[in-house]
DNA sequence: ATTATATGAAACCTTTTGGTTTCATGTCAA
DNA sequence: TTGACATGAAACCAAAAGGTTTCATATAAT
C-alpha cells in the first residue's frame, strides 16, 4: 500500500529495473516477453520486477500460467516532491538547462536565488 | 566534469547521502562539522561525501586544514528529466498529488493523457 | 618545538545486491 | 494423459556497499 517495503530511490538506482520501467510503461508484459529484451536471465528479471512491485512501481497480475507486470507511476511522486525541494536551485544560471528539462513548455516560477556563504559556519536542525 | 565517476540516480539511493545534501544545501561546511549530524563515524561521512563528489552532487575545498564541502545542483537535472518523461501519466487521477508535489504554483501544461488498462483499480489517495 | 585538530587512506568486516543454475508447480495444448 | 510452457522459490556465488578502527600526514595553536 502506501508503506512501500522498498524505497523508490533504492528501486531506480539500478538501470535495469529504469529500463524496465520504461519498457511496461505503455502496455502490461509477461515475465517472458519482458526478459527478451535484457542480457540477463528470466530469473533475475523476474527479481527485478518483484523489487519494484514491492517498491509500489508496477503491479502483477496472474494471466493463466503468466504473470503480468503493468507500470504504476505513483511512487514517481515521492522523487517529484523531493526534487521540488531543489527547485530553488535552478536559477539564472542553469536556466538554459532547466528550459531543457522541462520540455513542456511551463515556464519556472522565479525563486528567490541561493547565495553562496563563505564564511558561515552556522548549523541547524 | 560532465562524466561522472558515480551515477546520480546510485548517489541518492542511500538515505544518509540525502541528507547530506539537504544539510549542506545553503552553506558550506567542514567534515568534522558535517559529520556531527550522522549517527555514523567521521569516516564513514567522509565517505558518503566522496560518493557524492564523484557524482558531481557536492564539490570539495582545502581551507587550511579542513576540507569544506558545498552542494552543487546541477547533476539533479538529470534525474528531473528522467521523471520529466512520465509526466505524462500524472493526469487527472493523480493530479490532486501534483499539485501538491507542485507547491512552486506554476501549473502544468496539460499533455495527453495515459491512459491505464482497462482493469484500472481505484487509487488509494 | 610540542601538542592538538582535521582529514583521508588502508585494511578489514558484514550485509546487501545482482546474478546464476536447478527444481517444483501450475497451466495450456495435443 | 502427456508433454511443453511460464514462473517463482531455493541454494548458491562474487562483488559492491556501508560501516569500523587504526594510522599517517598536514595544519593550527600554545
Amino acid at each position: 500500500m502506501t508503506s512501500p517495503k522498498v524505497d523508490v530511490f533504492q528501486a531506480i538506482a539500478d538501470p535495469t529495473r529504469r529500463k524496465l520501467l520504461r519498457l511496461i510503461d505503455d502496455r502490461e508484459m509477461a515475465v517472458t516477453a519482458i526478459s527478451g529484451h535484457f542480457p540477463i536471465s528470466r530469473t533475475a528479471v523476474s527479481k527485478h520486477l518483484r523489487i519494484l512491485a514491492d517498491a509500489g512501481l508496477v503491479k502483477e497480475r496472474k494471466v493463466g500460467r503468466e504473470t503480468r507486470y503493468r507500470f504504476e507511476p505513483e511512487p514517481l511522486l515521492e522523487l517529484k516532491r523531493w526534487l521540488a525541494y531543489f527547485d530553488r536551485f535552478w536559477d539564472n544560471k542553469l536556466s538554459v538547462l532547466q528550459h531543457y528539462v522541462e520540455s513542456d513548455g511551463s515556464a519556472s516560477t522565479p525563486s528567490p536565488a541561493r547565495l553562496q556563504a563563505s564564511t558561515d559556519k552556522e548549523k541547524k536542525e
